[in-house]
DNA sequence: AATATCACCAACCGCACGATA
DNA sequence: ATATCGTGCGGTTGGTGATAT
């Protein structure tokens, strides 16, 4: 058996909010709070909202001191550090950014900082070197995560990925105190990752496929 | 000038989980 | 023990404006 809808689809208004429907939801929360039931308070306050709605819409745009757009250097430095730390977790990644929402984290993820993080791919005429053993190691931690992204751009299918890890690794250096706190901040030196070259180390270790 | 493509982002959807009846 | 409900989360979609052709 299916699990019950939320609300009736049929009686409820879709898309963009209206500034009287902001107005309404605010007005009604700054002075009588949610209620602790998201689901019941559209009807109470004359919405044809769903809850789940309303409740996003309070959460990313109507609450107080939200930041939108305007990310700082260190903020995207924050997020790519604790996306290659932890993943897609954009809530707990958000909560490590005053004023920010999960949703805005994720967007911005997804349209910006995923370019800058994951630059276009090359082709390599020619074997790259080793790996330091180090390295190795030391990335096995952030591996699961980076995959992912590749597989998300289908770049498996080509063998031709090969990705640009020092450029990656110049979001660490930039901020020395979030270094600090990796797992692998006492295996390798910043020089050691500036000189590297690109590659990328699997769970085995393992690299990626390149292109002969 | 018209059309196509890209970039951005607000909002929706479905699932998982914990609480509760 | 189990069904139901509300909430929170992450993935995805679709609308809109900007830019390229």
């Amino acid at each position: 058996m299916g699990r019950a809808p939320c609300c009736d689809k049929a009686k409820v208004k879709k898309g963009p909010w209206s500034p009287e429907e902001d107005a309404k939801l605010k007005s009604h929360i700054q002075t009588h709070g949610t209620g602790g039931n998201w689901i019941a308070l559209p009807p109470k306050i004359g919405l044809q909202r769903c809850g789940k709605s309303c409740r996003l819409r309070w959460l990313n745009y109507l609450r107080p001191n939200l930041k939108h757009g305007g990310f700082t250097a260190d903020e995207d430095n924050l997020i790519c550090t604790l996306y290659l730390t932890i993943g897609s977790r954009w809530s707990v990644i958000a909560a490590q950014l005053p004023g920010r929402t999960d949703n805005d984290i994720k967007n911005y993820w997804n349209t910006r900082l995923k370019k800058k993080l994951f630059p276009k791919q090359r082709i390599r005429s020619d074997p790259p070197p080793p790996p330091p053993p180090l390295l190795q190691e030391s990335f096995l931690s952030c591996t699961n995560n980076l995959e992912a992204d590749f597989q998300h751009h289908n770049l498996w299918e080509n063998s031709t990925a090969m990705i640009d890890l020092p450029s990656q690794m110049g979001i660490y250096s930039a901020m020395p105190q979030l270094h600090t706190s990796l797992p692998m901040a006492n295996a390798i030196s910043w020089e050691d990752m500036n000189n590297y070259q690109p590659w990328i180390v699997l769970d085995e270790p393992r690299l990626l496929p390149y292109s002969q």
